[in-house]
DNA sequence: CTTTGCTTGTGAAATCAATCACAAACGAAC
DNA sequence: GTTCGTTTGTGATTGATTTCACAAGCAAAG
């Protein structure tokens, strides 16, 4: 079942529910409730349900969901069922902490090629990588088959590098650089703004309390 | 002005605003308007005029906004008229990647104490602060006056973590770690979690078109 | 085989957010 | 001082998302 339209925030509660599914397969649970899922994920049991429902029918009544099976299924409708192949962009010290990550390899996202444009970086080795050459990105990302790209550049850079991406075949990018990126249609884009996020917590403590 | 309630997203737009708004201060704009605001953000004019009406009349009726003043207006707003004093709980890569980000300390926010529960990384030197162990966060934070936390641990640490921050007064907490974190009421929480933004293009990828 | 206790799946209702559209206000031109 | 072109501020409208509420379905017990 394909839905005609899901949105981005169900999407994200979709992969806070394959967390919690993986945590009660872990505990040997073989079933569990919408209410379960809903207590451990912060969100309500209608919620659960209705995410659930618009891919399909994946629980009995009365007994609730079988979390093997709706872990596959959760699984496939994230694209989750397959590896993915992602091409880095930025050796600084994020683009090494998310390197060195283990949390990405486990969900099936490797990285298979770094990138920079500093002479000291490149040809530096990470892991089993080396770092290439920004301006080889085209060959590159065409040999390793990258299909999404991290860019962890300075600002100004982001937006150069996101077009040589896009012009390579990437039609998948994660942008940690604090700028706006303008992608065609087709292009999906998420933005990961530390700072943002830093303010939005000002704006919590400066507003919570009539002082 | 306080108004009752502003959306999550409205605030991150207003962050969005403050960026745009640097740009053409710096660019020597004197005024703007919402049309402009909204080409540079990625928003439509009549979303810029509601997010700021929100807070007070801005701007002048067939002019525009005048971009200083807009740009205070907007700083104070978000509680960024004063700096923030943040503590960093984690000397892992990712620790150190943000600890070393000069684009916080440029927003206003300064980490004044580092922690970690590894005894190598405890007494480590960070620039001019030393690596703390996360056994005396109590103290350190009261005494460093650490006003928001920033989560780097593993994903297990996580809860224990925050539970300590909060019982050391700390009312924002930003989560980098793949765990939802249960934070009682007053308590502000935002989550950053990579692998549910590489999971949400994984989902984008793989449903986009109809193959 | 019928009853009982749960839990799903889903239209309907309610809430929340974004967009529209237009009166009001301003500066410039004459 | 009047007209004109522009842009704000905002009530009304539309659209999206979440929650409600309940019929339908299932397993277990008797």
């Amino acid at each position: 079942m394909r839905p005609a339209k899901i949105s981005e925030s169900a999407v994200r509660r979709l992969s806070l529910y394959l967390r919690v599914l993986d945590a009660f397969e872990l505990a040997g649970k073989a079933t569990v409730s919408s209410g379960d899922l809903a207590e451990r994920g912060g969100v309500t049991p209608a919620q659960v349900r209705k995410d659930l429902s618009h891919f399909g029918s994946f629980g009995k009544r009365g007994l609730g969901y079988p979390v093997s099976e709706l872990r596959e299924r959760v699984t496939e409708i994230l694209g989750l069922g397959r590896r993915w192949r992602v091409g880095l962009i930025g050796a600084g010290k994020l683009g090494a902490a998310l390197f060195f990550y283990d949390g990405f390899r486990g969900q099936g996202f490797d990285v298979v090629a770094i990138f920079d444009n500093d002479l000291e970086k490149i040809g530096q080795r990470w892991g089993r990588l080396f770092v290439e050459d920004i301006e080889s990105m085209d060959r590159v990302v065409r040999a390793s088959q990258v299909e999404m790209g991290i860019i962890v550049t300075p600002a100004v850079s982001a937006q150069h590098v996101a077009d040589r991406l896009i012009a390579s075949g990437v039609e998948a990018i994660l942008n940690f650089a604090p700028t706006r990126l303008q992608v065609p249609p087709g292009i999906t884009l998420r933005n990961v703004n530390l700072e943002i996020e830093l303010e939005s917590l000002a704006f919590a403590l400066t507003h919570e309390n009539g002082a």
